[in-house]
DNA sequence: TCAACTGGCACATTTGAAGAGC
DNA sequence: AGCTCTTCAAATGTGCCAGTTG
């Protein structure tokens, strides 16, 4: 079955709905997108990093729809977008705020697809906050190998993909070269764009339709370890649930924290007392406001890819890409070729599970594409199944 | 000396297991 | 027995801040 073939000793493990899945993507050397050696692609990282979206595949499934995708909470990007993004990365990986959340139209409701995030340079340089500004400070440190967030759902039908929102808000940041967990690896104070990938899959799990590119000039951000704008974590604490605490009434907001050094040092032996009187409550209840309406910006394929501020690739590396499954396959090696790796992989699931998911349709399991574990082949790449966290 | 980074902290939210009720 | 709902603790996601590093 083909399930098995594709997958003869696939490693999976228990797992729940959204976890995620990334996949290293070391350029393969027979189609540089961008020099496979750190050293190399610093010394000769392109001026314009962006690429446009490849070409449509003719022949294959039903491409005649133009594919779009809307920001959904797009008012939320650009209000930090004016200000401008900063993303924190930790060496245990941090989330990106505002989530990146898309909605998708024009697809086939009956052909698969698979959705994946990437991030990339925007320029080859150093960025420092000084005089209340972004500057350049210098080059960028070498280029790291490119990992995608594979959205778990995929591969799923245009059906599936049109009927809800898509959120990428497990996929995690950050500047720990030697990770692990597949999340995506990039540099402090350096200037990324987040892109979004929808790839047609031909059979149940093979690359190689048509595929699309888009990106947002809103979600253009600066990699920091500490925020450097106050502007910024003023917007991340109003904006995220998950920072309620240092609002102004929550409990870990400036006053209270400062009140709360204030008892420690009066009072260092004495467990601390509640401070009602100064005491805010946090109304967990409190809707937050957060301008996440359906006011959203739509770009079809033709008009999306780039923003015209944005700078693109050079006219050379264009050209390599003018093809998409060739764009794919130099930036994602097939399911056949990764299930040749995987053939000594232990396994918690039978192959007839395997295969019963994929003609089932149901999500496929979430999987980290490592090139920790890198076979030595350049389009050969190890398959590990994710267990839940 | 200083900018950048790290790890621990407190707080809020999310998640899933366990138990109750039907 | 099986389903739904509620409760609660653990896990996870936040920004802050003091200390460390280069």
């Amino acid at each position: 079955m083909l399930g098995v073939e594709m997958y003869p000793s696939l490693a999976l493990a228990a797992q729940r709905l959204g976890d995620c899945c990334y996949r290293d993507r070391e350029p393969p050397a027979h189609m540089p997108l961008y020099p496979t050696s750190c050293d190399l692609a610093a010394r000769s990282l392109p001026p314009r990093l962006l690429p446009p979206p490849p070409g449509k595949r003719d022949g294959f499934g039903k491409s005649d729809d133009v594919i779009k995708i809307e920001l959904e909470n797009i008012s939320l990007w650009k209000q930090f977008s004016t200000v401008g993004t900063e993303m924190i990365i930790t060496k245990k990986g941090r989330r990106m705020f505002p989530q990146l959340k898309v909605k998708v139209s024009g697809l086939n409701p009956s052909l698969r697809y698979i959705i994946l995030l990437d991030i990339i340079p925007v320029d080859s340089f150093r960025y420092r906050f000084q005089d209340d500004s972004w500057q350049v400070v210098g080059g960028a440190e070498a280029r790291l190998p490119d990992r995608v967030f594979i959205h778990p759902d995929s591969p799923a039908t245009g059906e599936h993909w049109q009927n809800r929102t898509i959120s990428f808000h497990r996929a995690k940041l950050t500047n720990n070269t030697l990770d692990g967990q597949g999340y995506v690896i990039l540099h402090s104070l350096h200037k990324y764009q987040a892109r979004v990938h929808v790839v047609e899959t031909r059979d149940i799990m093979m690359w190689g339709g048509a595929q699309h590119t888009f990106s947002f000039p809103e979600t253009q951000f600066i990699t920091v370890t500490a925020y450097q704008n106050n502007k910024i974590t003023e917007l991340k604490i109003n904006s995220n649930p998950f920072a309620k605490g240092f609002r102004e009434n929550g409990m870990n907001c400036k006053r209270q924290r400062e009140a709360r050094q204030k008892r420690k040092l009066n009072q260092p032996n004495q467990d601390e007392p509640l401070d009602i009187e100064s005491f805010d409550p946090c109304d967990s209840t409190e809707v937050l406001p957060q301008p996440m309406g359906l006011e959203s910006t739509t770009l079809s394929l033709s008009e999306s890819g780039f923003c015209s501020d944005v700078p693109t690739l050079p006219e050379r590396t264009v050209q390599q890409h003018s093809s998409s499954q060739a764009y794919m396959s130099s930036q994602m090696p097939e399911i056949s070729e990764i299930s040749n790796s995987v053939e000594n992989q232990p396994q918690s699931i039978s192959n007839n599970e395997v295969n019963s998911r994929l003609l089932d349709g149901i999500p496929a399991p979430p999987f980290i594409y490592s090139s920790d574990t890198f076979t030595g082949s350049p389009n050969m790449y190890m398959l590990t199944a994710r267990g839940p966290t």
